[in-house]
DNA sequence: TATTTCAGTGGACATGTGTTCACCGAAACA
DNA sequence: TGTTTCGGTGAACACATGTCCACTGAAATA
């Protein structure tokens, strides 16, 4: 339980506010548990409110998780817009840096989706799912930009992508749980990560017009 | 909600014949929603005895689920065998045949690993932790047999397999939700997972002792 | 200024929960 | 045969939960 919202400002404002603050104490409730087992109550607790007041901003807690997804997305769209602006040199050295570096920054939002990607709440998997699937989408067509990949199906990018992708938040995974240990860890982690990933690239070089298959 | 437990045989055969009843009410509870929000009451009316008598059995419901895990592991354990004995041709073919098979027959259990890795109960995270920490040791000698690959680290080794891991629990799960759709989804998630190994075997072959560092 | 809107209140409700306890009756054992 | 072991019973408990309801008071609007 922390400080009650603010009590200043226009209504919507303080609403915004409200609402805010109850994502937020919802998701600090999420650090070690999952969204299936958190109560209204539980929330409306953290946040300072009356149970009630909660229905004012969501229908159900499946109702915030799915807000909760919106905005952990968000984040994590910052992170790929980040990477595409500052990395300059080796493509996956400086990717698993902003990726290192975002997810020490927000850890519950990427701890929120890793957790309930495959989940015990359906609206907020399947909300997963749709973001994630966009994301990989938004992934295969950065993928096709690369010199040497121009003669690429957009399927097979799209195969490539999504095994990125998944790669991509077993990585995540990693680092949320070697962030609070020692920093060999981590860096231990960071290498890892950057060997998986040139592996993939690798195969990506490799590859043959093999997977042509009719439609 | 389903029939009771028989009551004939010796005592400890029917111990462990409700014992194995709780396990696999817990399982058909788990198709749809997550260990966190399974209660204790609910498991033994699923299985038709009285909610005290769950504790000759197991500790808590975390307790169950760690039973769970070993039980489900002891599947897919099963699984590599399987391969290792029928895989002739083709490996990626091969195991993806067999990961299909498998999955379709133990749907339940690969659900319950694939969801609750990263589920809300730490116990049940930390056995399923170590379970894919040894499936992935088992992974990486299997892979230092390859023609190829006897000038592997095993540190390196390890990478991959960590990969491949985390590839075919991504497999396995896009498995799960094209199995109640059509037979032409299912094909076409097994042409995925071909794509996607495949690109990792490739990357494989062109490794070269990048990854050398200070242990 | 008078009226309406609306985020937050507080009490009440039926229901589900984990855990306790003394108890039963048949299998296991002496 | 007599005694012990022990998986399952059923009542009771203190508590937490989601949702209903009439309400308050200040900001928004007229």
């Amino acid at each position: 339980m922390t400080n009650m919202v603010e009590t200043v400002g226009t209504r919507q404002e303080r609403k915004q506010r409200t609402r805010a603050a109850l994502l937020d104490g919802a998701l600090r409730l999420l650090a070690e548990r999952s969204l299936a087992s958190l109560s209204l109550r539980e929330v409306t607790r953290e946040v300072g409110i009356v149970p009630t007041a909660f229905y004012r901003h969501f229908a159900s807690v499946s109702d915030l998780g799915v807000a909760l997804v919106e905005e952990s997305m968000r984040t994590l769209r910052q992170m790929i817009r980040e990477s595409r602006r500052t990395v300059t040199g080796d493509a996956i050295e400086g990717s698993v840096a902003t990726l290192v570096r975002q997810v020490h920054a927000h850890q519950s939002h990427f701890r929120f989706i890793t957790r309930e990607r495959y989940g015990g709440v359906a609206d907020v998997r399947r909300a997963i799912a749709t973001e994630l699937r966009l994301f990989a989408s938004e992934l295969a067509t950065d993928l096709g930009r690369f010199p040497g990949m121009a003669d690429w199906t957009s399927d097979d990018l799209r195969i490539a992508a999504d095994l990125m992708v998944g790669a991509m938040l077993s990585i995540v995974m990693s680092l949320l749980e070697s962030d609070h240990q020692s920093a060999q860890a981590q860096q231990e982690t960071v290498h890892v990560a950057e060997c998986q990933l040139r592996l993939i690239a690798l195969g990506m070089g490799q590859w043959r017009g093999k997977s042509t298959r009719q439609t």
